[in-house]
DNA sequence: CATGAATGAGTCTTCATTCAT
DNA sequence: TATGAATGAAGACTCATTCAT
């Protein structure tokens, strides 16, 4: 005689278990932006008893923190192909990027900011064990290899262009966050593209 | 005739009123990276009766705002003067810039973490009205007068390379917030002066 | 399966459920005159954790309308039958009636005295729908229905009578709660009635 | 030289002194159905230090209490004379006291309801000794005048009947108060003062 | 005597967590 | 192993009262 399933996995293929359930379930309300991430609401968006969260998670921070990273996971799996070095223009690569990245941060980053000023999500969350490469990895690794393969002047300072496209995304996205009227206008990618590619001199 | 001090103020000489008092210690808090922002741990913090807020601020939130605010204005304060457009080198005067973007936003993001998350808090302090220039705008100033004045390329893209060099400084701040083990290394301001100046090509 | 029962339930067969006992508790303290409402003194005396309330209520008023009702229909169940228009004498019949509002008047309104004066309370009690006639249409029909079978003139201002003799049973608990010494004589029955029959002419 | 006097009082000869000015104040706020009866909201209407009332009342319940017997002599100074025994007729004459009754009650029992749930404020009034006779005192001596007179018959019970009328008009207002939505009508004047003298049968 | 800021006990309410069933 | 009611420790906020000036 098999243990009672959960009501909400009973009919319903979905969800292999009830953790990945919990976890679904957070992040779509982190992501859709529900002003109450109680542990009762999560609860009964999940069609499942209050208590059950505490037989797959120490707390509920850990729970925000593994819904936190699915959702992250979910938006990158929604993104489209990096480009590859050595291949199509510099210019044209480097705008994927960074349109790649702002798209990122505009869909996380207010998940971010929902979850992370409590500092035991954000512990918790710093804790888990990323599997595959940030974003940010891989633009490094793609700028060296431009680089490696005489695209980009031999002292190119890639990891610190590498920082300021990265941080250009968060700075857009915080912006708008931050901003009490209208948002502000973001840069063009274009003159980012231009901006890293030429310099101002 | 005059109504009674508060206590902690009555043998002190460090703040005038209470509520300047106040602000002082929820910014001190905050600053200091305390873990609970409770109305009553300010009130003790200050030295002064649970209620007291309440007579100078509509909710906690406000009182919040405004010492996040104060926190920002304390930081901006010691950090030196930014460069004048047309003397010295244009090397130096980005590095100076950059440094003190750096050095505000390490002092600065940590409380703005612990403070944003509640949207309450968010709204009132983007409601209140800054005095004075924040430094992204004094930044894209001071491109766009040197590029007036010939020492930048006639097309560059000013408010590109400044969104950049802002993002840059959340960047550093912010992996180093979430990195759980030692902080990784920031980028040296040498290489992201020379990456703004003379581009990848 | 089920989950956990209350602790203040569990020795106990009186209430079923705890929103029952709740109701009863807040009632007993109501009619006892208990001279603190508060959210924390019913649920010590329901021997209950204190959040409790909240799972079946609204909020306080909520509960507290509720406890008022079962209030009345707690006495009003322990009060006897009210009489049969045309069966017995009509000077026993409306000594009945009056003898019946005086004592649920009596029991009724300190409760109500204790707790109408909440604007809140008033509204959400104003809302439960009243199963049953109220006392005072009883007595409006039973002088309609004597008037009709020829035992009252034709032209008795029924309705007349009938609010005064309501009236009569504010009035003698409104003057026994206001009397500060030893309560004033309530008026006898028995001149109440022949009053009402015979007039003062 | 004189002490300082409140600044309210310093440009206004309306209020001989404080301790009336606050009553009248008190007074006002509670007949107007002021919905904070605080002290701090007291002392504010009356352009006054929260602290002064602790001069001249034990509490705010005293205050309260005083305020709410001078809203019953406003009124009752307000309503016009009560008839004299034997002159006019019978049923003009309880018309006017059963009008001036109602009209009583209904501008006193508001002030009343939202003073009288404080257990304290009901035992300060009780306590506060009326100067003058009540309109209910007034009723009974006018019906025993009559009786007397020869104008009712010998054995008419006038203090049943006085308690009827009395109870009557707190029936009226109180039933306004209670209802929902469209108040009752309320009985007419007429059918009252028929069905007091002339009876049910 | 008036002032009015400070006091702090007390209020309602929320919500993470536990645990008998 | 799921259930979901019970728990109770906070939390924000109010307001009568005091008292140095």
């Amino acid at each position: 005689m098999s243990p009672r399933r959960a009501a909400a996995l009973r009919n319903s293929q979905g969800a292999a278990n009830l953790r990945e359930h919990l976890i679904a379930t957070a992040e779509r309300m982190i992501a859709t932006g529900a002003d109450t991430l109680t542990v009762r609401a999560v609860a009964a968006e999940a069609r499942v008893a209050d208590g059950v969260l505490y037989n797959y998670f120490a707390d509920k921070e850990e729970l925000l923190a593994l819904a936190l990273h699915a959702h992250v996971r979910t938006v990158e799996a929604g993104l489209g192909p990096l480009p590859e070095p050595g291949r199509g223009t510099l210019e044209e690569n480097l705008r994927t990027h960074v349109t790649y990245g702002l798209a990122l941060h505009r869909r996380c980053l207010p998940a971010f900011t929902r979850t992370l000023g409590q500092p035991k999500v954000l512990a918790r969350f710093a804790a888990i064990d990323v599997p595959g490469q940030p974003w940010r990895d891989r633009l490094v690794e793609y700028l060296r290899a431009e680089r490696d393969q005489g695209r980009l002047r031999a002292d190119a300072r890639v990891d610190a262009a590498a920082a300021m496209i990265v941080g250009v995304c968060h700075e857009v996205v915080l912006s708008v966050m931050f901003s009490v009227g209208e948002p502000p206008q973001p840069p063009d990618v274009d003159d980012l593209v231009t901006a890293v590619l030429h310099g101002l001199l």
